[in-house]
RNA sequence: GGGUCGUUAACUCAGUAGGUAGAGUAUCGGCCUUUUAAGCCGAGAGUCGCAGGUUCGAAUCCUGCACGACCCA
């Protein structure tokens, strides 16, 4: 849809409407007008005053936004408008503005951008209003908002043009404001415990620290392939080898893969790493976390998802791998360690298995089967087969496991966390075991990243590390059933240009 | 990648023996000084997602495509 021709009536009559108020010297779109107040202001200061105490009140009001509702008589509006902050009535009379600025406000159209003076009073209902002695046009809308009532539904444009959606839906931007809100508390939680936000590159040589299919880019004066990260956790962990211990990034990961209400393309993930620590600070720190989330968020620990009633006060559930296969998934040993097996189970549950498929994988897929999507409340599930966890240090008593976590809420993962090998000749074998992967046809096998065992070899010290996917988190805590509800511009393939 | 559903006015939606489209909001004109989904009277507004096919005739039936939603892989 292009806004220059194939104009419907309606906007071609808004155009006009705009040609003939030009022509009538009138500027639509200046920057002149200085607001004073924010609406909340207003309302906040003037709330519980009387009739009688507002009419004792000097100052003008000067406040700005966009006109959303008129409700006009012969010869007095009333109408809505929205700020940043919130949305107040105003009252315009003819008496008091005179009949051309009257006449002239009556032009004006639901979606304007005006700018008012006034002073409060309270309306017969009771509601605090604006009685406007002046007001501004500050900007044409030149396109139709959608309706009052029951504002913009159809997904598709509530996700292609976002900003209509904000404008009208009060919800989503209280969802975004919240999302806001969210990373600031947890950037709070980490700097106060003395964690360092620093930035790692975007754009990678060899895309580390996840088993996910990158995205490809090229870098034309140099010549050279890039992938755009998946992780940033090789690049944290350097920092760690360099002296600082405690890090932290908050930011993109692109991940090459299907879009689903769980999945896009690119995704905000927060990913911590601390030294002098293991995977038991961890458990508490994201219980913690989670807990001081929902209690400034919410105000409770408990958060209603989609019709579940999710309790977040720690102690949360605790169960190894194996014994979740068991007690959740209902398997026996003999059905998860024998690798024919499993891999017929998995069969039978409809999904495919790859000849190459180790039985660790085999036994992440009968968990994601048959354990995930009941782990409603919060569960932590640790000690992870060796082979999937190709960054995770070994457990001490039994090196086929590592000292790894994953949090699922609503049968979701929430959190990967794990004691960090540091051991540069086993971290160097294990990348060769997944570069071996790699060759038998398994894409999302981690590539060799010699300089990341160089690094180890110089020592990084014991630590612990853990992400967090921030838009899932979001999730939770605004009830969104969506992942494409909590992104401002969710990636979606471009219209038809007509 | 597969399945199901959707796409009609700017927006929200109706629209079956297949007979060239309708409501509310919004818009335009008129009346109206306490409304808040204001009210009353009148008017204009559509490539029925796109392209084919069947038919005397298609928003409606068939095929393909595009985009989206949900489910599955």
């Amino acid at each position: 849809m292009s806004s220059t021709e194939a104009k419907s009536s309606l906007l071609k009559q808004r155009f006009e409407k705009a040609e003939k108020l030009e022509k009538q010297g009138i500027n639509l779109f200046p920057n002149t007008f200085r607001k004073k107040h924010d609406i909340i202001e207003i309302k906040e200061k003037y709330k519980s005053l009387s009739n009688e105490e507002l009419e004792k009140v000097e100052e003008q009001s000067v406040i700005a936004g966009r006109l959303m509702a008129v409700r006009s008589f012969g010869k007095a509006t009333f109408a809505h408008i929205q700020d940043g902050s919130d949305r107040i009535q105003i009252f315009l009379q003819q008496k008091e503005l005179g009949a051309d600025k009257y006449k002239f406000f009556k032009k004006l159209d639901i979606g304007d951008i005006i700018g008012v003076i006034g002073k409060p009073f309270l309306t017969k209902t009771g509601e605090l209003t604006l009685n406007v002695s002046d007001f501004e046009l500050v900007t044409k809308s030149l396109r139709p908002l959608p309706e009052k009532f029951h504002g913009l539904k159809d997904v598709e444009a509530r996700y292609r043009q976002r900003y209509v959606d904000l404008i009208v839906n009060p919800k989503v931007r209280e969802i975004f404001r919240t999302r806001t809100k969210i990373l600031k508390l947890i950037r709070q939680y980490l700097d106060e415990r003395g964690f360092m936000e620093v930035e790692t590159p975007m754009m990678q040589v060899i895309p580390g620290g996840a088993t996910a299919k990158p995205f490809e880019t090229y870098h034309n004066a140099l010549g050279m392939k890039l992938y755009l990260r998946i992780a940033p956790e090789l690049y944290l962990k350097r920092l760690l080898v360099g002296g600082f211990e405690r890090v932290y990034e908050i930011n993109r990961n692109f991940r090459n893969e299907g879009i689903s209400t769980q999945h896009n393309p690119e995704f905000t993930m927060l990913e911590f790493y601390m030294a002098y620590a293991d995977y038991n600070d961890l458990f508490k720190i994201t219980e913690d976390m989670f807990s001081y989330l929902a209690q400034e968020i919410l105000g409770s620990q408990k958060v209603n998802y989609q019709g579940n009633e999710i309790d977040l006060t720690p102690p949360w559930n605790k169960l190894s791998f194996y014994e979740s296969l068991e007690k959740i998934g209902g398997l026996s040993k003999d059905q998860y360690q024998d690798i024919e097996k499993a891999k017929n189970l998995v069969r039978e549950l409809g999904e495919n298995v790859k000849e190459y498929e180790s039985l660790g994988k085999i036994q992440t897929k009968l968990f994601d089967l048959l354990v995930e999507p009941k782990l409603i409340q919060p569960h932590f599930i640790y000690h992870y087969p060796t082979e999937v966890s190709p960054l995770s240090r070994r457990n001490d008593k039994d090196p086929s496991i590592t000292d790894r976590f994953e949090l699922f809420i609503t049968g979701r993962e929430m959190a990967n966390a794990f004691s960090e090998l540091n051991d540069p000749r086993d971290q160097k074998k294990r990348f060769e075991e997944q570069v071996k992967e790699k060759a038998k046809g398994e894409e999302e096998a981690h590539f060799m990243d010699q300089d990341y065992v160089r690094a180890l070899e110089y020592g990084m010290p014991p630590a612990a590390g853990e992400g967090i996917g921030i838009d899932r988190l979001v999730m939770l805590f605004t009830d969104s059933p969506s992942i494409r509800e909590v992104i401002l511009f969710p990636l979606l393939k471009p219209e038809k240009d007509k």
